[in-house]
DNA sequence: AACTATTGATAAAC
DNA sequence: TGTTTATCAATAGTT
């Protein structure tokens, strides 16, 4: 397949064979993979370089599950256990290969739902994995949205808390205006508004603000707090 | 290297497979002790059909001695043992539980990824899964989009080479008439607007609907072709 | 399994 | 190692 007959012989000269090597390898894998994809073979192919440098393919799996695998068939077939270790031996080199196996899948989806290995994909695969990841996006942003709503609502809650408080300590507060009055019999009511500032309720608006965005001023009326406001019903982007 | 192209993807019918395994794998078979030989390479190839049947080659030695060599090189490259000796066994078992551990983080990953299990998760963590879906949604789409543009782009061409055909097979009709009004002498010529339906475009119109959602009629003006349709330029859920 | 039209692989050359 | 070109080899579809 190239300009002129080949023998098969080993080449001598040095540099056509490490040539012939390197293109001839990849040609051969490549037709391992797609036996193995084609007829649904296993198949598993090493390579030693003439300086000891390996190449292998394995489908799907680990070599070292392919060779398991052959090893049971030998064992089969001619009744002679190959390599003969103990059994546990077999049995963990066997649960370390299932479990390579499962990694390397593991972690091809994994790359593939980080959008990334796509080109052998065709177009049904691709719009599966669209929905999956469209899907997962709600769930994550969902996820987000309730955190958001549970720390409002406990803050809402703990505004209401604290407004009564506050309530309570300016009636006993203008209680003791009173009773001063009456007990000096002469100095004025001070106006309720001046004592607003006992307990400001500076807290609330920190904590607020850990969690939204720069918004409009939430208004002072006291009946603001019963309502969410509008941005936590938003699904934006970010 | 056949008759057409071949997709690399699982052959369905069920003969062909098998019929194809048995030339694909001679020719690995052969393939591989080629480059065994005329690159004085060691090669290991196991080959198992799909109904499990085992076919091997391996150079000038026993399948088992070129896997110890790929054992020995696996061992000098990643540390993981893979010999048979007592002190192994400990190490596989170590080998074990590490890739163990991994899995499970891979999993847990994945489950998060498709959206499940977050309740652990605050705030900035949803934030970064969110940002990890949304960006790999984009690529997904993007790669789903370029396949499309890719299959239309293929499709334009072709529409534009059968056209070519068409003129070129209608100048050849017009001009076959215009031969055979001289030698009668007397028979006027037909308009050359009853020649149009010679040969109807109508197979490109059937290859663009395998692809497209219905759409408008497209103008049977050539220069239509030079466009890519609108919707090709959307990035829509589906 | 044998036969071919075609595609695919690759040796040689750069 | 990558690219190009001329040839040979593998093989898909057919009989």
């Amino acid at each position: 397949m190239g300009r002129g007959r080949v023998e098969l012989k080993r080449i001598e000269n040095k540099v056509n064979r490490q040539v012939t090597f390197s293109k001839r390898r990849s040609g051969l894998l490549k037709k391992a993979h797609e036996i193995s994809v084609l007829c649904d073979a296993q198949v598993g192919l090493l390579i030693f370089s003439p300086k000891g440098k390996l190449y292998e393919y394995s489908t799907n799996a680990s070599m070292e599950s392919i060779v398991e695998r052959y090893r049971l068939h030998s064992f089969v077939e001619t009744g002679i256990p190959v390599a003969a270790d103990s059994v546990s031996q077999m049995n963990w080199r066997h649960e370390c290969g299932k479990l390579k196996d499962n990694m390397e899948a593991l972690q091809r989806r994994q790359m593939n739902l980080a959008g990334e290995e796509l080109e052998s994909f065709g177009h049904k695969e691709l719009q599966q994995l669209e929905q999956q990841l469209d899907s997962s996006l709600k769930l994550t942003r969902s996820r987000k949205n309730q955190l958001m709503v549970d720390g409002i609502e406990e803050l809402v809650e703990r505004g209401r808390s604290l407004e009564e408080q506050n309530s309570i300590l300016r009636d006993k507060l203008t209680e003791n205006h009173k009773h001063r009055a009456l007990a000096t019999m002469i100095s004025p009511l001070p106006s309720p508004s001046s004592q607003m500032d006992v307990l400001p309720d500076s807290n609330i608006r920190t904590y607020q603000a850990v969690v939204t965005p720069p918004e409009d001023e939430p208004p002072s009326n006291s009946l603001a707090w019963k309502m969410l406001p509008q941005w936590m019903l938003n699904q934006g982007k970010s």
